[in-house]
DNA sequence: CGTAGGCCTTACGCAGGCGTTACGCCGGCC
DNA sequence: GGCCGGCGTAACGCCTGCGTAAGGCCTACG
């Protein structure tokens, strides 16, 4: 998940519970560095302050629904109105919860969203003679299974979706590990080379110095 | 299931019935905070019952039957008049009860519109050596039959409708407990635990390490 | 009122995922 | 030709996540 409040209490309660409910949280505490964070990661769900200083809560929900993008958008309003409610709606927002509300109500609202933002995702990735299905968690190659572990399975997800461009190291730490990640890590060249492995022969994932990796 | 019911004594009688026949069964006791449930869960069944006070029912049935959802709604009424009847189907409801009821004849019905909620599955689901009923409850393993309790059954009912697919230990603990699920229990991995050791060998439940399971 | 079984919890041991450090190879550059 | 930066690879250790046992609570039932 990614909260956008511009409330630092409020932000960071909602995000200790929503912690607590085992979900993934970051925080932006405004517009700009939503988009930011929007750019760079990949979130189920965001929720998402309405009344922003500086970018407003609309800015961020129309330049999302813009982008065909799998994130789903739950806004948070002061007003409870029906007049907001059909606003935030027509701005391309899935759901809509007016001030103040009840957490438990959030938390249920969240796990539908990020249902569906998983429903929506997947289709099957193909290259080659690999198979990769983000939904069921399976990857063959030849029609043969591959055990992969979380990080192997984030790293060939972003390599094949990227259809045979460039990604680099810095994508994939973003992509697969998460915001905080060491810059200066060794652990992505490791994973390719385990990666590597397990894909077995003829090589599929080719480096290219000083840029990143390709399939 | 979801039950829709006023009477908080006779949600709670009702819920509990239904929970001893091996459903899982959340409660709402007015109109409006089923919307918010039926927004937020899927659910196979609801059982409506037609005087509620703030939104009736009959608003409820309505604002249901107008998405395409695969919901079905069976609507409780103190009134057992035949123009009552014809009311709540054309109202959009699947099925229809009057109250008083026997509670054997609400569960035989609930069974039934479970089972055409799901047709798109097959009724009977087989994968490997094993089949399963859901309709009798039944589970055998090469012919011989498993005693399995009512959380085992529900978490094998749920992987074999997964058909191989990697199931999160978040999605079992929603379909097969409820709403109210700590996400933070052990009891998942209890269960499975005991699933295994009753299904014998050769093993049929693949672990996924930090995703799921699958079969 | 006692018993049995379903179910959840706590506690603990263990394998494996994952990040680290260290080192060797290769190509480019002054 | 020596230096250096980028990468591959091996080996080690931490610590998360899972399996498993044991105990306790609650409900159903006799």
């Amino acid at each position: 998940m990614l909260v956008v409040e511009d409330e630092e209490v409020l932000a960071a309660a909602v995000a200790r519970g929503l912690r607590r409910e085992g979900m993934a949280v970051d925080i932006s505490h405004d517009g700009a560095d939503a988009l930011g964070k929007l750019d760079v990661n990949r979130y189920d769900v965001v929720v998402l302050d309405r009344d922003l200083p500086g970018v407003h809560g609309d800015q961020v929900c129309r330049a999302l629904a813009s982008q065909a993008t799998p994130t789903r958008i739950l806004m948070l309003t002061a007003s409870g109105t029906v007049d907001d409610r059909v606003d935030g709606l027509t701005l391309g927002a899935d759901d809509y919860l007016g001030k103040p509300f009840a957490f438990s109500e959030l938390v249920a609202r969240l796990r539908a969203l990020a249902r569906r933002s998983r429903d929506a995702l997947p289709p099957v990735l193909e290259r080659h003679d690999l198979r990769l299905d983000p939904a069921r968690r399976e990857a063959t190659r030849g029609g043969h299974f591959l055990r992969l572990t979380r990080k192997e399975f984030g790293v060939l997800e972003a390599l094949m979706a990227a259809d045979g461009a460039v990604v680099s190291a810095e994508d994939l730490l973003e992509r697969v590990w998460d915001e905080h990640a060491d810059p200066f890590t060794n652990t992505v060249r490791v994973t390719i080379m385990n990666l590597r492995r397990k894909l077995g022969r003829p090589p599929l994932i080719e480096t290219v110095v000083g840029v990143g990796y390709r399939l």
